[in-house]
DNA sequence: GGCCGCCTTCATTTTTTATTGAAAGATTTG
DNA sequence: CAAATCTTTCAATAAAAAATGAAGGCGGCC
């Protein structure tokens, strides 16, 4: 914004770091995580070796608490390891670069819950179509029927992805 | 909230209504668009007739402007198509039941612009790379090798994805 | 046990995103 | 072609999501 007053964030980030940043923000935001996760994995992806959440905090110019919540997310997927450095008392992190980790999770967390709901749903719109007039009733079966059908041709293609995914 | 108040959606949606717009209101969100567009669309599903929009502000209560944009939205991905009924001012809309409209809409619009991107970022990676000492460099091309092996293989997948979905 | 450094949590604030509705723009009708 | 009806746009408002940082917890060390 500020001419005047040189970007923090540019002086502690290399070029190539800030590419990673912000490709990753990117993707991130795709599958619903907010940008300081992507800021923290970008960084980490690209980093020589293990970050603390203080130097996370220091170069990326973001909240204790954002680098906090962040960083469990990301250990939570498995996207972020800890590493225990000999000597130093602080937790230290480094990126697993599998980045299928990203996908798995947000097929488990995301995408599979609804589709169970979805399916109990599904159900019980049957239940309700079968109390209604039959004109209104053959069209209502209709697209319940296609429903159904996407729901199974998602459960077909899911552990297709998901194989393709790990290897 | 208020129990003394009737909730005004539960008088004019059927509970197979309900079902079917809370369903696509979780779907459409994971692939980022408002809870609005999710009501109309969902209506529109299960509806036995074409709706105006008017029908669809009164029986979703929701705003001129969200009805208008949701319908823009959903036209310009081909989830809706415009129906000109005979004898009829306003303009009434029917869902296109092919589910797979949103995914290549998501495709197209969110995805494949992304992997555009990132593959010119991981140009610029790799001449930002080439001007590291050797130490470094290693573990920088190791981690940029990382991103082309998965833009490589997302984009071996997008096309069998979309062929699955279109049929 | 008491102190210190590090990490997590969560109420508050900020930022982002979605919704609203009035005004302007089309389109049809008589 | 004027009036009436319907639709779009967009500035203002509301709602939702993310970031902040102070308070408190945990664990190691003296």
């Amino acid at each position: 914004m500020n001419p005047v007053l040189p970007d923090q964030k540019s002086e502690r980030l290399s070029r190539l770091d800030i590419e990673a940043i912000e490709m990753f923000i990117s993707f991130l935001k795709l599958i619903g995580l907010p940008k300081s996760v992507g800021e923290i994995y970008g960084l980490l992806f690209v980093a020589t070796k293990p970050l603390s959440m203080d130097d996370l905090i220091d170069r990326l110019q973001i909240s204790l608490g954002a680098a906090s919540q962040g960083l469990k997310l990301l250990r939570s997927v498995g996207a972020v390891k800890v590493v225990y450095t000999p000597g130093e008392r602080r937790d230290h992190y480094v990126a697993d670069l599998e980045l299928s980790k990203f996908a798995t999770a947000f097929i488990k967390e995301e995408l599979n819950p609804r589709m169970q709901r979805a399916i109990e749903r599904i159900e019980r719109m049957e239940a309700e179509a079968r109390g209604m007039d039959s004109e209104e009733q053959k069209i209502a079966f209709q697209r319940i029927e296609r429903l159904k059908h996407w729901m199974e041709r998602g459960q077909k293609m899911m552990p297709w992805i998901l194989r393709f995914l790990v290897n």
